[in-house]
DNA sequence: TTGGAAAGTCAATAAAGCTGACATATAATT
DNA sequence: AATTATATGTCAGCTTTATTGACTTTCCAA
């Protein structure tokens, strides 16, 4: 179908109203509310919240990953996150260990405990992309992870795509 | 089980593996964090949060809808709602009119300065989705609309596209 | 050896939500 | 007319999640 270029869409004008940004925008909104619904209700039972939840998911993905990593991803600052991690910590839902390269580094990972955590709230998260992927369609699962990844800051979407775990 | 059926997708086998999952759902949460940042930055220095973002988005959106009516776009309590709405009618942003049929309901309305606002929060937002709608591509949109529709929870994908005003 | 980075902590504060209780005005029903 | 239900508003108290600022301990690196 391409006759031309390299560049897909640049030779594409897209013309949008306001009206159709705005339906974008108010999707965008109850979509989140869906997407963060299943979790809270898990959470809300335990004593734990969203915060708790981004800091597992994280450590899940990158065993080993460390505080100021963590900062980084959540965009939170070092008190809010050390509550939260503390708390984690305490109730043997996540383990510190100190680097061995680096010995100021504390390096986190979940422990059996959490990793069960985890596995309960993504497989809820997981189920609902799942379905939605489902209704949608396999070429719609392309464009909304391409409208996703060009609504990121830039810094955010090199993160989204690659994770290190320890020094820049 | 029949094998063939107006559905456009039943079909079609979607095989997602657990990372293609998690990563739609780092997606989510990383453009969900671009998605608000603009606004947030406009709201930081004004004594407004997003709460007040969404209540001015929605009372914009459909002037002259009770506070019934947003609280359950908003999906929160009355007394949380109430805090923001009064601090907002104090600061004659947001006009709260005796209902005429019913005189128990309250129907909202932007000021002039409401709106102003309104508009400076909705045109940073519009520019960013504007932004990502370009990068991504017209096909892209239809994707990205049709899963988010797929993820809301189905009472709110009917809010979403219809807002009604007052007395069911 | 000195400076700075990584992590942790304490205190004070704020935004935004919650529950429960209660009041007022008005509509609807009996 | 009396009762019940609804829409709104408000008070008090609590929780979660965030903030800023100040400070300490540990430890790497110049």
């Amino acid at each position: 179908m391409s006759d031309r270029s390299p560049a897909q869409h640049s030779d594409m004008l897209l013309f949008l109203t306001d009206e159709q940004l705005r339906q974008g925008i108010e999707a965008m909104f109850f979509a989140y509310q869906g997407f963060t619904a299943d979790p809270d209700r898990i959470l809300a039972g335990m004593a734990y919240g969203r915060a708790h939840h981004r800091a597992v998911h994280f450590i899940n993905r990158a065993p080993g990953t460390t505080v100021n990593n963590l900062l980084g991803i959540l965009g939170v600052t070092k008190q809010s996150l050390n509550r939260v991690l503390r708390t984690l910590i305490e109730d043997g839902l996540v383990e510190s260990k100190v680097g061995r390269v680096d010995k100021r580094e504390r390096h986190l990972f979940l422990t059996e405990a959490g990793a069960e955590l985890e596995r309960k709230l993504s497989d809820a998260q997981r189920a609902r992309m799942r379905a939605a992927y489902r209704d949608a369609g396999p070429e719609a699962v392309t464009g909304f992870r391409a409208v996703l990844e060009a609504m990121m800051d830039p810094n955010m979407r090199r993160k989204s795509s690659a994770l290190k775990e320890s020094s820049t």
